[in-house]
DNA sequence: CGCTGTCTTGAAACTGCTCAACGCGTGTGG
DNA sequence: CCACACGCGTTGAGCAGTTTCAAGACAGCG
């Protein structure tokens, strides 16, 4: 934690690549948790994973609610790794592709054993769960404790502290891999609002959508401003190239 | 996850307790999440701790909230592992005994190579830090999902289940170590609204305060109903013995 | 070209939050 | 021994932000 050097996120070592089986995702497609009944391992390479659980309702008998409550628990970029234990039982676990891309695919045991037997592939392991557990930690405050906009502003900080590139007019463009509604299902929001939330800030100007699935911000740092959180998320992005504006 | 047969809490093992110090904890303490500037890992043997953090306030410059956004990330109970580098950055985490108890401190460098050292011990940081992740994410389709009700609900069955034991009268008794504050943040409540749904269910004869910081419940089962997440949870501890009311 | 699913927007209802007061147990000092 | 302050939990009344429900706009696609 205090001086640690290899908060930059390391990318996907290539020892793994060898290992695993390459699953080329599209948009949708569900990732079985597990292998002929054995747990799995999954590690992004390219693209975006999410993993979304079901409960039923219950509110006392009342047959009010549809269709459950839905929760995207988290969104995986490149470089997350994925166990199949990671998901809770009984609660309608899915692993889904949100965007084209590359995952790496391996059995637990096996990945388990040959992360045993390779120092950089347990340490890659280990470090990569710490991250995303410290991740976690951050998404769950702001499901808990900010109000719609913060929690819109925070999502967008990360997806740009992640995945986006400086635009040519100086702004940071980057991909918005999940749908309104799933979206608003991983930020505990209601889709309505989260659409209010967004035209608000796009009528403020922080924010536009040169196409569909895609956002440019203008100002970077006045959309962190926004996000009580945007501090740690720097803080665990490494701070890298795209956010080095002061 | 589909035919896992270890899904049962083992007890902390053995070989441990050898290699890391013992810290014997009281109300309120907080425990350092590095040593010597060391990155630690504690295992909880006895008692209970939680990860809090607090991020500041960022309301468009207004100077309305006082003490920023508390939130109470996850609470450890017996056998379960925390790693330094769970902690988010920049967020004022804590790591804080709720109860007095025994924790088992490391430096995460020793504990690494003691785990890749022994087979048992890896094994166990694994499964251990992959339930707590699937108990992460009910929690967080808790916090963003279920209305406030449900929520204690759900708390308090992960409490009964995790920590009950069966009372003379066939109810469930447990502890609850954290103060009406400290619950609030955990389930992304206000303490007011949250104390007044414990009333309502002590009301309704579901619950009761014997003593302060203790719990008892009459029907368990009722209690589970009124948590969507019930199952899950039941899954997670193995169902034993406490909850084998089928 | 019309269909369908996604996104947007409005107005009303509601849940949970804010704020302030009160009760209670505990520690402390007169 | 009592008065007082303090922390913590409880409760009430009013308010605000979100959700709900319903309608409309838009884009993708057969």
């Amino acid at each position: 934690m205090p001086s640690e050097t290899a908060a930059v996120a390391e990318p996907v070592p290539d020892v793994l690549a060898g290992h695993g089986a390459v699953v080329r995702t599209r948009r949708g497609q569900t990732l079985p948790l597990s292998i002929d009944g054995r747990e799995a391992v999954f590690v992004v390479r390219t693209g975006a994973l999410m993993l979304h659980v079901t409960l039923p309702h219950v509110t006392q008998s009342h047959v009010t609610q549809p269709q459950g409550l839905r929760q995207v628990v988290s969104v995986l970029h490149p470089g997350d790794v994925f166990r199949g234990a990671f998901a809770p039982q009984a609660a309608s676990a899915h692993l889904t592709a949100v965007s084209r891309g590359e995952v790496l695919r391996f059995r637990w045991s096996a990945f388990r054993d040959f992360a045993a037997s390779t120092p950089a592939v347990q340490r890659y392991y280990d470090d990569r769960t710490a991250e995303q557990t410290a991740r976690q930690a951050i998404h769950t405050t702001a499901i808990g404790r900010f109000d719609c906009q913060q929690r819109v502003a925070t999502f967008l900080t990360e997806l740009a502290l992640r995945t986006g590139a400086r635009a040519p007019n100086g702004g940071l463009a980057f991909e918005l891999p999940l749908s309104r509604t799933d979206m608003a299902d991983y930020l505990g929001l209601n889709a309505d609002t989260l659409s209010r939330t967004m035209s608000r800030l796009r009528a403020s100007g922080l924010l536009s959508h040169p196409e569909r699935h895609r956002a440019l911000v203008r100002d970077f740092e006045a959309l962190a401003a926004l996000s009580p959180a945007a501090p740690s998320l720097r803080a665990l992005c490494g701070d890298d190239a795209v956010c080095k504006t002061s």
